[in-house]
DNA sequence: GCATTAACCACAG
DNA sequence: CTGTGGTTAATGC
């Protein structure tokens, strides 16, 4: 990871214009931006964490070790808030954070965060808003995992990340086999084997991790019912 | 019983 | 890393 002067980080982004002129003369502009490698660990769990992290430009994902295996908890595309929850939530981050494309981030103090929080009520508002967002998400994701058959848990998470990751019906799958049954809480034999049945049933084509989605409102009721 | 779902193991490209 | 086959266990008619 390469360390930088952060040029253009939240504190411009998403219309809030003045964040820096609130945080006052004796807060010059403290947050650090870096670079970071497909693969490389932006966060860790279990370390000590005292940043928030505003995703400028990437793909990363969220992790947490399991008594069995890796979980992966969600993915995130830029631009967007990183460790929120497990950096005010306690000291200690409950979930990692592994960059999938190369990306920027912006690094910021909590202290200094506290302070933008307590100054601009606008600010602090748009921050709720999106945690209830992820909440909400959370929530979906949770109920969706635990009632419904991975046949329906894969459509699910093919369809998110064609709307909500590439708004396209054909993308490359940002995850391998294995890290896909990571994400829907499968073995790895098994997303192997749905994959070509949903291509033999010409409702996908996929040549490696490059996907077309073909028939949706089908891959849809597969994801609503199971 | 029998069918379905899905995990685990093994092995081959 | 990926796909497939065999086996096995659990669950539901």
């Amino acid at each position: 990871m390469k360390a930088d002067k952060c040029l253009n980080c939240f504190y411009q982004a998403d219309g809030i214009n003045s964040l820096n002129d609130e945080l006052g003369d004796g807060f010059p502009h403290q947050c650090v931006q870096a670079n970071f490698k497909k693969g490389e660990i932006i966060f860790k769990e279990n370390a000590l964490s005292s940043n928030i992290i505003y995703l400028q430009k990437g793909l990363v994902k969220l992790t947490k070790e399991g008594i069995q295996r890796t979980q992966i908890l969600n993915i995130r595309k830029a631009p967007c808030y990183l460790g929120l929850p497990t950096t005010m939530g306690d000291k200690i981050n409950h979930y990692s954070a592994i960059a999938m494309e190369d990306s920027t981030a912006c690094f910021v103090d909590i202290s200094v965060f506290r302070r933008l929080l307590n100054k601009n009520p606008d600010f602090s508002y748009d921050i709720i808003v999106e945690l209830c967002r992820n909440e909400l998400g959370q929530f979906e994701r949770c109920v969706k995992l635990v009632q419904n058959q991975i046949y329906g848990r894969l459509a699910g998470n093919l369809l998110y990340f064609s709307e909500e990751i590439y708004d396209s019906d054909d993308y490359i799958i940002p995850f391998n086999r294995s890290e896909l049954a990571d994400l829907v809480c499968t073995s790895r034999e098994t997303i192997s084997r749905l994959l070509s049945e949903l291509t033999e049933d010409n409702i996908i084509s996929l040549k490696g991790k490059h996907i077309k989605i073909l028939n949706k409102s089908i891959l849809q009721k597969i994801s609503e019912k199971g």
